[in-house]
Parts: structure tokens; C-alpha cells; sequence
DNA sequence: TCAAACTTTCAGAAATTACTGAAAACTGGA
DNA sequence: TCCAGTTTTCAGTAATTTCTGAAAGTTTGA
């Protein structure tokens, strides 16, 4: 690895985390390497930077291209393949959250929905079936919450999120509000 | 492995997420059996039910209990340990993401202010300094709120994510009301 | 203090995952 | 069409992680 010591210890950590995370190493420091860079990089250029494989780069760069966490552009002149991250951090997260909801949430959703629908037999799978649907309900309504705001434009969620917990407040306050008016502020009770 | 299908497929999926988590299969295993279990399981009963070895399930108890996802209990007249996961799903959630906050994020967060710390040499550590500070503020900001909301009540916290996304509306109109008392209704702009 | 009932540790085996180099497969001009 | 430049595939190897059995450790009650 040949990087500046400031960029080095970045990716060192990306590659580190990537493990705790499910993600080979060599993903991780791509990843941030690209992050980081102030301009495209080529496989090469990172073959160089990292100092693995040109194929471990071919492979791990499909693997971030599958995440949609890279973009691949061509330059002007030159048939090489460049690679960079989007440069907008938010869009980044939001794609992040996609991706994960695609592969992790919604097949563990199908499994919990198959199991709740069969029937059971005896006390134990009852008692099964009660807590998975207790996880179903929860996964569903974290994540449809999650769509929601995914799709806020970035400038009413920093907003939302520095409001933090003192949501609360508006929220008892709008209720009463709604009572007053005999409207509902909510989309169900 | 020796389980009704219906919970012996929740237990192989959990088993096979927690690969994609970072988490060996064994420890997903056992945990998603004792979610599912209608009464505290010992270590013996473990091994028969998944099918693994009486310390490879030692292992793998230990590292719950790390996290703070198993309780340990003893049962009138019988030396055994007994484990069995909290009642409630939205302490699941929250203690999982207590966890992997302090595992991975504070870590994160250290780093990344180690690196924005050091004096940059030339154009491309300046950018890199510049993207890491993006992702510190991003990381910061989404973490503080995950602390607030995590603190809310249940109650509250389940109305806020029914609303969704229509909690725009409310913030908007709360904040017009402001406007017009003068009071500024968030923390800051 | 001993023994029985349990739990934990640990070194090595087994399984899985990551990585490499060489070869194959593209791709866009000449 | 061919060729030079480039990317991808893949079989074998290396590294890492997981799992096991045996042994050591712990705890409780007689």
C-alpha cells in the first residue's frame, strides 16, 4: 500500500470494518479509497494504491458496481474504465439503506410471512409463530418508516433529525391540535 | 437439528444472516432459538436442538451475552444456566443498536477526527480531509438522533414512524405557527 | 475437602472465504 | 480481420474463521 499516511489509515479502517460488516476487506478499502480520491480512479491506479491483485480489483469493483455504490465513467481518449463514488454523502446513505433492505430485509419478511401462515402444531410452534409475527410487524414498520423518510428531500430530514426527540413535543402538540379541529394528524390511530 | 420445520427454518435463516453480518452461524442460530422458545433453554438443550458442539454453544452464549442479547437465569434446584432472549422487540432493537454503535460507529467517528486532525499535504489530502468531515457530520447527525428516538417510548416512537413521512406536514405547519409567535421551534435553523 | 455436575478454554482439524496468476474474453481502432 | 489494450474468469493456493474433543476450571452440596 502506497497512500498518504492520512488516507492510509481511512482505508485501513473501511477494509477493518468491512469484515465486522459481512464485506471482504478488499470492497472496503476500494470503497473508501474511491471515497476519499479527488478524482477517478482506473484498476490500475488502485491495483497500485492498495497493493493487491488486478483481478482481486476486477472482482471487487463488480461487487461495489452490484451495490450501486460506485459509477463507472469513461474519460475522453482513454478506453480504460474509471470509477468514483457519488459525491453527495446522503445519496450515498439512502443507496446504502436500498441495498440492504433489498438483500437482508425483505427475504428474511418472506420467511417470517411463510412461517406465520403455517399452521401449527402444539404449544411451542404457537408460541413460535406469536413471537416471529411480533418480528414481522416490527421489520415492517421500521422499514416502511425507513422508506418514508428515505425519500424526504435531504434539507426537511436534517431538519427532522437535528429536531431529534423534541419531535415528541410537536407531535403531542399537533394531536391536540387535530382534536380541536376534529381532524386526524395521523394515517391510522 | 432436530425442530419442528417451522422454527428449524427461522433458526437456518437467522443462521445464514448473520453471515452476511459479520456474525458466526452458530451464534445467529442459537439466538433466533431462543427468540422463538417458549421457555428458557440450557446449553444441553441447545446442543440437541441445533446440533452443535457443547463448546462451540459455550462460545457462541458467551458472545450473546456480550451483547447483551440473552439473559442468563437459573431455575429452582437445578445448577444448569438458562438462557432466553427479552420479551420485548423494541428493547431487541434498541440494545442491537446500542451495540453496534459502540463496536463500530464511536470507533469510526474516532478515526475519522484522528484524520481530519492532521495537517494535510497537498491538494489531494486537503479533499480527502474535506470527504472525511462529510461523513463525520453525516454519521454524527444520524447518530444523535438514533440516541433521541431511541429514548422516546415505544408509544411514541410507533406513532411518529406511522405517520411517516407526513410528519413533513407537521413540521412545516409547526413551523409556520412559529413564525407567527415568534418562537423558533427547532434546536437550531 | 471431595466428588459430581456443569462450564470454559484451547490446540488442532475442518470448512469457508479471500486472493492470486495465468489464460480467456472482450473492445475499438487500423 | 487482426491486434493491442483492457477486463473478466477460474482453478488452485493462502489465509481466516469456525468448530470440535479433550482437558482444565468452577461451583455446590455432602
Amino acid at each position: 500500500m502506497n497512500l498518504p499516511p492520512l488516507i492510509q489509515s481511512f482505508v485501513l479502517h473501511f477494509g477493518e470494518m468491512g469484515s465486522h460488516w459481512g464485506i471482504n476487506r478488499t470492497v472496503g478499502q476500494i470503497y473508501a479509497l474511491l471515497y476519499v480520491s479527488d478524482k477517478p480512479l482506473n484498476a490500475d491506479d488502485i491495483v497500485e494504491a492498495i497493493g493487491c491483485s488486478r483481478s482481486n480489483t476486477s472482482m471487487a469493483l463488480k461487487e461495489l458496481q452490484a451495490w450501486r455504490l460506485v459509477k463507472l465513467q469513461h474519460l475522453p481518449g482513454d478506453r480504460r474504465e474509471y470509477f468514483s463514488t457519488p459525491e453527495d454523502v446522503w445519496a450515498i446513505f439512502k443507496t446504502l439503506a436500498e441495498e440492504r433492505q433489498k438483500r437482508e430485509v425483505e427475504p428474511t419478511l418472506t420467511m417470517l410471512r411463510g412461517a406465520i401462515m403455517e399452521t401449527p402444531s402444539g404449544d411451542a410452534e404457537r408460541h413460535a409463530q406469536a413471537r416471529m409475527n411480533e418480528m414481522y410487524q416490527l421489520i415492517e414498520l421500521v422499514t416502511k418508516w425507513f422508506a418514508d423518510i428515505r425519500d424526504m428531500d435531504v434539507e426537511t430530514l436534517q431538519k427532522l433529525m437535528k429536531l431529534g426527540s423534541q419531535v415528541q413535543k410537536v407531535l403531542q402538540f399537533t394531536q391536540s391540535i387535530g382534536r380541536l379541529t376534529g381532524r386526524d394528524s395521523g394515517k391510522e390511530a
